[in-house]
RNA sequence: GGAGGAGUGGCAGAGCGGUCUAAUGCACCGGUCUUGAAAACCGGAGUCCUGGCAACGGGACCGUGAGUUCGAAUCUCACCUCCUCCGCCA
């Protein structure tokens, strides 16, 4: 959510970031329902002044003149039991149309419809190449008894699966490092609900646009697919304390995603499943664009970084106007190579907001003229598993059909190889 | 799941239909006093919306939302959260 002042006062540059985001948002309709909603309140906060002048005549009134200010005070009442139903409707609208407002792309985002032209900045490694046929994941784990996906599907349904032996420790080993490294990088972990309710996602960004891709359960709460959701609203309606700087979280959760309109999609292995693990990062800071922009940069390359250690060949992109979301300024996407698709596939999603996320959840600190504002935000992810098992899995196989293990998380894992048990 | 109790300003806590522009204490800021500090004393402070260049003015806010009333922190209803006890449970 905007501040509708900067909308009122900046409407072409609104229109015009949410054309480059390829998002509708009526933003003319929102300025005249705006223009209702304050003339109404007017309306409103004049009689009411009157009403509670009157209210303290009363007290003081006597016999016919009672009776008098009595019968006025009715009169005032129906008058404004009218136009405070007229405002109820106009606040309705606005409320919906203000939700609808995205936030404005930086400059720096390219133009560009979907993912297909998000713009490359950066490559690492060389794709991984082989003196012999590579495997994709899914025949490299289920040979090596690391993932079940036909038991998997028989008891979770489709896109269901099963992380066995090896693919545990792995997966473990990777929580472990990333715990490590990014603790290392000043986060304080956190794990965090994923049974979260309706507000936190309205305040996050996710509702209402995003309900068909989120599970709901039988009480009107949701499974959220990020931390991010529950992290963000730890600090909802609160005031926090940004003297001592940002507020860094490392935060593990369950993810779960309906996957809904992507139903064609990887249908097989562990690339897209409903129901994964992730650390995120979470980060609150001073309302300054320059902050938001050197702690964007931060989370980004803790993630590359990270990667690096585990060896992977990568690329970072930063995503065009239609690949980004109603309240992001700006997004980097780091994408693993995977061999068996011979192409990089999105590992890693970090995003600034300003205060978007942080006007809609209030969450507010005190600067240094004492003034009470809206916090900036950002987010991204430190690492997914299993996702992650697909690029390590592919990049390190040998001829053999054995796995070598990353070295950075050789002491995790416990060995070396990964090979027939 | 059942039975009770409670949600008031940064914190503690009074108020239970009109003088609440919410007592009092602590914390906070300014001042007096002091070599300085403490103590004491005096004074000041919230948030949001809205009008105005400003000075200043209007409205709202006592968990949230509806309602009763000329008038609600105070009464009614629903919801949320917390606490106590019972039951169930990893």
């Amino acid at each position: 959510m905007l501040d509708i002042k900067f909308i009122r006062e900046n409407a072409d540059i609104i229109k015009a970031g949410a054309a480059k985001k390829l998002i509708t948002a009526d933003i003319d309709r929102l300025l005249a329902v705006d223009d209702e909603r304050k003339a109404l309140r007017q309306e409103i906060d004049n009689k009411r002044a009157e009403q509670n002048r009157r209210s303290n005549e009363i007290q003081r009134a006597q016999g016919d003149e009672r009776v008098k200010i009595l019968e006025a005070m009715k009169q005032l009442k129906e008058g404004m039991a009218e136009e405070e139903e007229r405002y109820k409707t106009v606040m309705e609208e606005w409320q919906k149309l203000m939700l609808s407002v995205p936030n404005i792309p930086d400059i720096s985002v390219p133009e560009g419809e979907s993912d297909a032209e998000n713009v490359e900045v950066k490559t690492w490694g060389e794709p991984t190449t082989f003196d012999f046929a590579p495997k994709s994941h899914v025949d490299l784990m289920v040979a090596l008894d690391m993932a079940d996906f036909e038991r998997g599907s028989k008891v979770a349904g489709f896109r269901g699966y099963f992380l066995k032996n090896d693919g545990v420790l792995l997966a473990n080993a990777v929580w472990q490092l990333a715990l490590k490294h990014f603790m290392y990088k000043g986060l304080k972990p956190l794990v965090a609900p994923s049974l979260v309710r309706r507000e936190t996602l309205l305040g996050s960004g996710y509702l209402p646009q995003g309900e068909e891709d989120l599970y709901k359960t039988q009480d009107g709460d949701f499974l959220a697919g990020t931390a991010e959701v529950a992290t963000m609203a730890y600090y909802m309606n609160e005031q926090v304390d940004l003297e001592n700087g940002p507020i860094q979280f490392l935060s593990f959760s369950p993810c779960f995603r309906r996957e809904a309109g992507a139903h064609g999609k990887d249908v097989r292995g562990l690339i897209r499943v409903h129901e994964f693990f992730k650390w995120e990062q979470v980060i609150l800071c001073k309302a300054e664009h320059d902050e938001s922009v050197r702690l964007h940069e931060f989370v980004n390359r803790n993630t590359e970084e990270f990667i690096e250690q585990l060896g992977i060949p990568y690329h970072t992109v930063i995503n065009c106007g239609g690949d980004l979301g109603l309240g992001q300024v700006k997004k980097y996407d780091i994408e693993l190579w995977v061999p068996g698709e011979k192409t990089y596939r999105e590992i890693s999603s970090a995003s600034y907001f300003h205060d978007f996320q942080t006007r809609r959840l209030n969450i507010r600190y005190r600067d240094a003229e004492g003034n009470l504002r809206f916090a900036h935000s950002l987010n991204s992810t430190a690492i997914p598993t299993p996702r992650i098992l697909v690029s390590i899995v592919e990049n390190y196989q040998q001829a053999d059909g054995t796995i070598r293990v990353p070295e950075a998380l050789v002491p995790y894992v416990g060995k070396s190889v990964i090979g027939p048990a």
